[in-house]
DNA sequence: GCCAACGTTGGC
DNA sequence: GCCAACGTTGGC
């Protein structure tokens, strides 16, 4: 199973948020880059993802599932774009900030880290057990 | 608030 | 189809 990561401004859509829509979930919109549309398409029911926040906090904060695949996104009215739901699975018992995953060994390939702009992204296995584990979980 | 990195747009 | 100009993102 593939893993991935969201970024979100906390002032756009944060954490609390997506916890308060509970199993129903949200979906994720807004995607307008084609690379991190590629990542939504190969997006699987099930998988799991990590739930960033970028700019305010800079750290990863909890664990998303997909639980609807690929679909397309009305709010683009150019029909080229489309979006997931995700669901909060749980949370981190502590935040994983940028700052502690840039000095992390195994994580100097992360494309949080390398590819900053980029707002979907896959995550390797090694790196998921990594930023688990110092998540708390 | 600044600016570097990246994507997109549009003139040629 | 190239590339300069512009807009946006996000770390600092």
């Amino acid at each position: 199973m593939a893993h991935w990561l969201y970024k979100s401004e906390p002032s756009v859509w944060s954490w609390d948020q997506q916890v308060a829509e509970g199993d129903k979930g949200t979906h994720w919109n807004g995607v307008r880059n084609h690379v991190a549309k590629q990542n939504l398409m190969a997006m699987k029911n099930g998988e799991q993802g990590f739930f960033y926040h970028s700019n305010e906090g800079k750290a990863v904060v909890g664990i998303v599932e997909v639980i609807r695949e690929y679909y397309p996104d009305h709010t683009d009215e150019t029909g080229k774009f489309g979006m997931v739901d995700i669901k909060a699975v749980k949370p981190f018992k502590r935040p994983v900030t940028l700052d502690e995953i840039k000095q992390q060994p195994g994580l100097e390939k992360m494309i949080l880290v390398n590819n900053s702009r980029l707002s979907v992204q896959p995550v390797t296995d090694e790196e998921w057990a990594i930023v688990c584990r110092m998540g708390g979980l």
